[in-house]
DNA sequence: GAGCACTGC
């Protein structure tokens, strides 16, 4: 049992540091050290962050709120929370948290840091994500994704489990990172026992730094430390002129790096999936006509969508005496890391979410990437030794037309679900709350509205009951006030399983190669009278079939979307039980079965509802917006209302996953939002009044 | 008659 401690070598170097346990027993085990403790000790006392340990320590001491500067590779993630610990600055029965905008990551620091602990993971060090909670009462560090530390801020508004809140990554700014933001700056002024630090990239520091400092009645002194990274210097070359085609002009520089640079993979940035696909063809068969005596290469699509065991292809070994050539989408500029990229190729586009207030409408737009976001493409070609980066646009270019950080998040999406997110946490004067970057007044107003309309808030802006309910689910609020009315509609276990299979990617695959067979193995599914229906049959169909990947696969279904949604499924389930709200189904021989769901669907989704015009397309309900059917649907026939899930800026304006419904439905469970004296002009309010009439009439004979 | 940047609860 000794034996470690006698004949490791860095121990006596380590008694000298009197920070590190002087013990040779650990402190939350009780068990002696592992060999493997002091190795990782070793590593991390070579990282960068370590030589900013005192100066941390110091300043945590003297402020409220401390900004932490520190590039990849500087140690900030693992190392700064543990010496919060090593210091003994923790108060009974407190914990530290540190927030990662991505579950994978909340996984593997957290095991790492554990390992540096010595101690199992779910102990003293766990994590918490969704579906997923590796921590124990013993826990004190944890590391939690920053959407689950804001779940856990609407049942304790003050956190106060916590004496340390790290927010890390906060130069992403994730919405879930900027609410917290906004909700601690108040609650660290108000927590004299909470320490709070923002852990940033280079470069929005000094915005962080002024937002937590400025307040009319508390300011602070928010002090900056810096850490340097570890990287490899890259070498930075633009184009000369602007590149007319940014596809051309980047299958010719990959193709000129594997003609003419030392070996080293190579990473291309591109905006999705089609592009890729089409990219990785063309390089496949130009390479081989273009390139004498080419090394050999082997070209790798990578995007989100693509299966987990292809997205693992890219960090298999490079072929012998050659070079790996990646195509992928912003994925590999922050969430996947590949070694051994030594080339990038960025054309300084992106695909990106925008909101538009206007149309209630959100679309991916392709869009010229930020300063910030060239540097991060950059940078990943210096992780294990120094590259080149190739920009397909001018030195100019850069320096005079992209602008300097990507918009955040917040900025470029619908808040009805962070109106409802705040309004739970508490926050009564939403125009007024301090957000780090204020969101259109015209985009919280059409939050507002919605939540009113579906009567999550009162005409006061006060959450009702059915909005507390609502707030409790992690879903968009159609859905949840869908969910919640459904039992009333004897039907809580379908929709249920409908609002499952909404919330994840679409499950049906679509192969450019045998689109036939699967619009075939589709249409087996396909329920007439409406695509929520269908998606409620697929569902049925994989639970049958005792969930069968292979199954999935013959029918042309998405085994992991399925999996997922059965999930989502199990999460909601539990919540309605807690929640005490009943599962129910109508009996499937009934002729109300679908008729109720239907139903059940008008009173979440009323406001997206559109009328079947004269002419042969459909017009949104209020919005007036032409649409048609997306063409993915399964109806037989053109209803005169439907509803739909999503609206769709394409080629044109599509409206998917659609049902028919009645009118009547719209009158009876909406009728504060299809008051006849407020609507639109047009062939649905006709369509409404005769309604109106119809319904009128039996009322007075009787 | 067509798509699906990326996350997260």
């Amino acid at each position: 049992m000794g034996k470690s401690e006698k004949t490791n070598p860095y121990l006596a170097h380590l008694l000298e540091d009197n920070h590190i346990e002087s013990s040779s027993l650990n402190k939350y085990t009780g068990k002696p050290y592992s060999e493997k403790y002091y190795e990782l000790l070793k590593v991390r006392k070579a990282l960068p962050i370590y030589d900013k340990r005192e100066e941390f320590l110091q300043l945590v001491k003297e402020s409220k709120v401390v900004v932490l500067v520190g590039d990849t590779g500087s140690g900030k993630t693992t190392q700064v929370p543990q010496f919060f610990l090593e210091e003994g600055h923790l108060e009974k029965n407190k914990m530290i948290v540190c927030t990662q905008p991505r579950r994978v990551a909340a996984m593997s620091v957290s095991q790492r840091v554990a390992d540096e602990l010595d101690v199992p993971l779910g102990e003293a060090v766990g994590y918490t994500i969704r579906f997923e909670d590796v921590t124990s009462p013993k826990t004190i560090l944890k590391y939690a994704t920053d959407g689950m530390l804001l779940r856990e801020a609407m049942s304790d508004p003050q956190l106060s489990r916590y004496s340390l809140i790290i927010l890390d990554e906060a130069h992403e700014r994730t919405l879930a990172t900027d609410i917290l933001m906004g909700i601690l700056k108040t609650v660290v002024r108000q927590r004299e026992d909470l320490k709070l630090v923002i852990m940033s990239a280079t470069l929005d520091a000094g915005k962080f730094q002024d937002y937590f400092s400025r307040d009319p009645e508390h300011p602070l002194t928010v002090p900056l430390i810096n850490v340097p990274g570890r990287v490899y210097p890259v070498e930075v070359y633009y184009t000369p002129e602007p590149e007319k085609d940014y596809l051309e002009a980047a299958i010719r520089t990959v193709i000129q790096i594997h003609a003419n640079e030392p070996l080293g993979d190579i990473l291309l940035f591109l905006t999705g999936e089609e592009e890729i696909e089409e990219t990785c063809k063309r390089l496949n068969h130009d390479i081989p006509l273009l390139v004498k005596d080419s090394k050999p290469f082997r070209i790798l699509p990578l995007y989100s969508s693509l299966p987990p065991n292809a997205q693992q292809r890219v960090f298999e070994p490079p072929p012998s005496n050659g070079r790996k050539i990646i195509v992928a989408t912003n994925i590999a500029e922050t969430s996947l890391t590949i070694d051994g990229v030594v080339y990038v190729i960025d054309p300084g586009f992106s695909k990106q979410k925008i909101y538009d207030p206007r149309v209630r409408v959100e679309s991916l737009l392709v869009s010229p990437i930020s300063k910030a976001s060239a540097k991060q493409r950059a940078g990943r070609a210096g992780r294990t030794r120094p590259g080149k980066c190739f920009r397909l646009f001018t030195e100019q270019t850069f320096k005079k037309d992209l602008i300097e950080t990507t918009y955040p998040e917040i900025l470029r999406s619908n808040l009805a679900n962070v109106v409802l997110t705040l309004k739970k946490l508490g926050v009564d004067d939403l125009v007024h709350f301090d957000f780090m970057d204020p969101p259109a007044p015209e985009t919280l107003m059409r939050a507002l509205e919605l939540l009113n309309y579906l009567g999550a808030l009162d005409d006061e802006g006060e959450l009702t009951q059915l909005g507390k309910l609502m707030a409790e689910f992690p879903l968009d609020p159609q859905l949840s006030k869908m969910l919640i009315v459904s039992p009333q509609f004897q039907c809580s276990n379908e929709i249920l399983s409908i609002v499952a299979m909404l919330s994840v990617p679409n499950c049906f695959l679509r192969p450019r190669d045998a689109q036939k067979k699967a619009d075939a193995a589709k249409a087996r599914f396909t329920h007439s009278e409406g695509d929520h229906l269908t998606l409620l049959n697929v569902y049925y169909a994989y639970k049958h079939n005792e969930e069968d990947p292979n199954w999935c696969y013959q029918n042309y279904l998405n085994y992991r979307s399925l999996k997922s949604a059965d999930n989502v499924r199990s999460q909601l389930e539990a919540m309605m039980n807690k929640l005490s709200l009943p599962l129910v189904s109508t009996d499937f021989q009934s002729a109300e079965f679908y008729v109720n769901i239907r139903k059940a669907l008008v009173n979440g989704f009323f406001m997206q509802v559109a009328h079947l015009e004269s002419n042969g397309y459909y017009l949104t309900v209020k919005d007036n917006q032409v649409v048609s059917l997306h063409p993915s649907h399964g109806l037989d026939h053109k209803p005169t209302w439907v509803v739909y899930n999503e609206f769709v800026l394409t080629s044109r304006k599509y409206i998917r996953t659609v049902t028919e419904i009645k009118g009547e439905w719209l009158l009876e469970y909406a009728s504060h939002y299809y008051e006849l004296a407020n609507f639109p002009v047009g062939e649905a309010k006709r369509d409404l009044e005769k309604l109106t009439i119809k319904n009128k009439k039996p009322r007075k004979q009787k």
